[in-house]
DNA sequence: AGCACGCCGACT
DNA sequence: GTCGGCGTGCTC
């Protein structure tokens, strides 16, 4: 019997309705329709047309009345075998659909009209994304289908590709520019002038120079080779301090990857903050390389996407989504700083790419080598507890000290009379540089504006009393509330403890600058936020005159912290270390130790030694302790035994369900029901349910969100239970003017 | 989500 | 008597 029905996944299909819905192959599109080729199907009552992929084909069906595939979008199929293996563990591991997971797994740009791509284009270019979340910019797509569908066509891509070139999205929708202005206007679109990074040329000669491993890069380099010709699947984690050289270490292994005849791919958080990494690869593989991320044109990302699909190129420098390259037979996945939140996805499908490619690693046989200098405490838990080999490079090369680290007690300087941002102790530092010619870097975190409260004197912080985490003000009824569970309190007129004035925390670039400039008149300094760069083009270019005209301060958000290596800097600040540590969830004590640890490496890499400076209202938190002794393996004992007592993840597994409607109090209602049903589905899968607590932004676009943390361990059983409670709620009537969705290993 | 079918209120 | 409100049910 002929296979002539086919199982596609249809985008039409929401979550509470995915399933792979058979078609009939009609005889002219036979030998057409093949597992992973895009088609157009028609689906539900009024058989509008939708896109769908193949996933298999059969010849049987139980129902009778089959509806015919309508048309083949694809020559050939653009999915191989393995990449449908991986939608389909995507979707049980992720709760998305069959056709979000395959969705996320080719260019942006084939999504829409594989045929319109452009000519590379200038060096510089207009990019505009998204300013409210895709959730919300599908839903008011849908609103302006009528009135303006331009706009709708604009909001459909972006929320589809989160960011794209402007010449790209006008060319492909077919909107004039007004259009865009008109989404700019509305503050649903907002647009910015970047740096393209072109192609990646060949560097210098073919032979770069041969690397030679310091002892302990090669007997790092040694047990990894181990694991990576065993042929088995294996993980591992190279830890090493800044400035290790764990770079030397991929290049080598990559370079036996090759001669394996195996393939390697190399993740990186942001290409644009780690522009060396890629030009050291081109200078090691040249044309053998393919390198994808979100600055890339459309037409650009294809092709590269066409040259590893293809087997041009063997190996892959990219981003989150580049981990699903269509590179075969991979030798090696090596996720560089892998702790770094870039790494998960915010929409649907909500992947961590450090899963997805554990999963391409079993499945090819493959290491995956997980690469930082502050590992994410998860992955150093599985490394303690053997489930990822551990390799350690505790020298740096030229055995250069790290900078030393001075904490400024911002609460003395409040009663000294000096209520700024800059202490006294920094003041005098900066000082000491300008008259030097030396050069400083303050880091200011602007994420979380004023939320934190904190009181100036003792440095009392208000913490949940279900949680231990800290509360977060929300000017809405002026009142504390938990991320977690809920809980809110009224925030006080003073501090509890002490009776003090209660400081609500919070500086943005603009006002340190100010400050700065009032107390250093005459000095020169470069400001670097969103803002700034927007108006100079690009990062780069503000980089390279500080660099160049050697100007003494450049104050920034977090694009001052990474990879920035100037040999004239020779002190680094953190302005306020308690925005990080206090930021309200329980992995803010891990992100806050790998900023600082950040900051501090941007000081004293020439040949002046440096030194860093932390300002805090606790400078006897112990975490800053150990962040300014720089004794990583300390935070990690003291961090874990944290997450022991709290029952926080790594030691169990959060995944989180946020229900979503314009009602406030449905909303709340039907979260409050949702976590009843929980409550008694998953009362002997050991899930323990906390909230409903509103989500961090409550209110977007009028539509509230509120959400449940799920305690829990994380397998096939209490996956399987969670998909059809939230299937089975969606079906509920009374639940038809809600959303609901759920995220596997959040990250707040 | 989105589309059709179906059963009650204000209109030519 | 009919146009149209949105509650309900289903999507190969």
């Amino acid at each position: 019997m002929a296979l002539n029905i086919a199982k596609i996944a249809v985008s039409a299909a929401i979550y509470s309705i995915d399933r792979l819905y058979s078609y009939l192959i009609p005889e002219p599109l036979a030998g057409k329709v093949l597992p992973g080729v895009r088609v157009t199907v028609p689906f539900g009552k009024g058989n509008r047309r939708s896109e769908g992929v193949v996933l298999k084909l059969t010849d049987s069906s139980e129902r009778e009345k089959l509806k015919a595939v309508e048309s083949v979008l694809d020559p050939e199929p653009v999915f191989s075998q393995e990449q449908i293996k991986l939608a389909l563990w995507m979707r049980e591991r992720y709760f998305c659909t069959f056709y979000e997971a395959a969705r996320a797994m080719l260019p942006a740009g084939m999504w829409f009209n594989a045929e319109s791509r452009r000519k590379v284009g200038d060096k510089t270019q207009k990019f505009a994304s998204l300013a409210v979340s895709a959730e919300d910019a599908a839903q008011i797509a849908r609103q302006k289908h009528l009135t303006a569908p331009k706009q709708e066509g604009i909001l459909d891509l972006l929320s589809a590709v989160g960011e794209a070139a402007v010449a790209d999205i006008l060319a492909l929708t077919g909107a004039s520019a007004s259009s865009l202005t008109a989404l700019e206007k509305q503050g649903l679109v907002e647009t910015a002038v970047r740096e393209v990074y072109r192609r990646p040329v060949r560097i210098g000669g073919d032979t770069a120079e041969e690397i030679r491993l310091t002892p302990d890069q090669q007997a790092a380099f040694d047990g990894l080779l181990d694991l990576m010709s065993s042929g088995k699947p294996s993980a591992a984690l190279l830890f090493g301090v800044t400035g290790s050289g764990k770079t030397s270490v991929y290049i080598r292994l990559v370079q036996e990857a090759l001669k394996a005849g195996k393939t390697a791919l190399i993740m990186v958080p942001e290409i644009a903050l780690t522009p060396q990494l890629v030009d050291i690869f081109s200078s090691h593989f040249g044309d053998d390389i393919a390198v994808l991320h979100s600055s890339l044109t459309m037409g650009e990302r294809y092709d590269e996407w066409k040259r590893i699909r293809s087997g041009m190129v063997r190996v892959v420098i990219g981003t989150r989504s580049a981990v699903f390259a269509p590179l075969e037979n991979i030798g090696i996945i090596v996720i560089d700083e892998e702790q770094e939140h870039t790494y998960k996805s915010e929409n649907s499908p909500r992947y961590h790419a450090r899963e997805v490619a554990k999963f391409r690693c079993v499945q090819s046989g493959a290491l995956l080598l997980l690469g930082s200098a502050t590992p994410s405490v998860e992955s150093m838990y599985a490394a303690k507890t053997g489930r990822y080999g551990l390799f350690t490079l505790e020298n740096r090369y030229n055995a250069r000290p790290l900078p030393d680290v001075l904490i400024a007690d911002m609460r003395r300087e409040l009663k000294s009379g000096n209520g700024g941002a800059v202490s006294s102790l920094l003041r005098e530092e900066l000082k000491k540089n300008i008259d030097n010619g030396e050069q400083s870097i303050l880091f200011l975190n602007r994420r979380g504006a004023s939320s934190l409260v904190m009181c100036g004197e003792c440095g009392y912080t208000f913490e949940c009393k279900n949680c231990s985490v800290s509360m977060t003000y929300h000017s809405v009824g002026s009142n504390l509330r938990c991320h977690y569970c809920g809980w809110s309190e009224p925030v006080y007129e003073e501090c509890p403890q002490c009776g003090g004035k209660l400081k609500f925390v919070g500086v943005g670039t603009q006002r340190l600058e100010e400050e700065l400039r009032e107390l250093f008149p005459g000095v020169d300094m470069i400001r670097m936020d969103t803002d700034t760069v927007a108006r100079a083009g690009s990062h780069q270019k503000l980089l390279s005159q500080f660099r160049d005209r050697r100007v003494p301060i450049l104050l920034g958000t977090q694009m001052v912290t990474k990879g920035l290596d100037f040999a004239n800097v020779t002190l680094a600040a953190v302005i306020s270390a308690d925005q990080s540590l206090y930021a309200g969830d329980f992995r803010a004590h891990e992100r806050a130790f790998s900023l600082i640890t950040q900051v501090v490496g941007r000081s004293g890499r020439g040949e002046k030694s440096g030194r860093a400076i932390l300002q805090t209202l606790t400078p006897e938190n112990p975490v800053l302790k150990l962040a300014a002794a720089q004794d990583y393996m300390g935070f990690y004992e003291r961090e874990i035994g944290v997450r022991r007592l709290l029952g926080a993840p790594p030691v169990n597994d959060h995944i989180t369900v946020t229900v979503t409607g314009a009602d406030e109090g449905m909303v709340l209602r039907g979260c409050v029901r949702l976590a009843d049903i929980i409550r008694s589905a998953g009362a002997s899968l050991g899930v323990t349910v906390l909230g409903p607590a509103p989500a961090g932004v409550t209110k977007v676009n009028n539509r509230y969100r509120y959400r449940l943390t799920l305690r829990l361990t994380n397998s096939r059983e209490t996956r399987a239970m969670i998909s059809s409670v939230l299937r089975s709620f969606s079906g509920e009537s009374e639940n038809r003017r809600l959303a609901v969705f759920a995220d596997a290993d959040p990250l707040e």
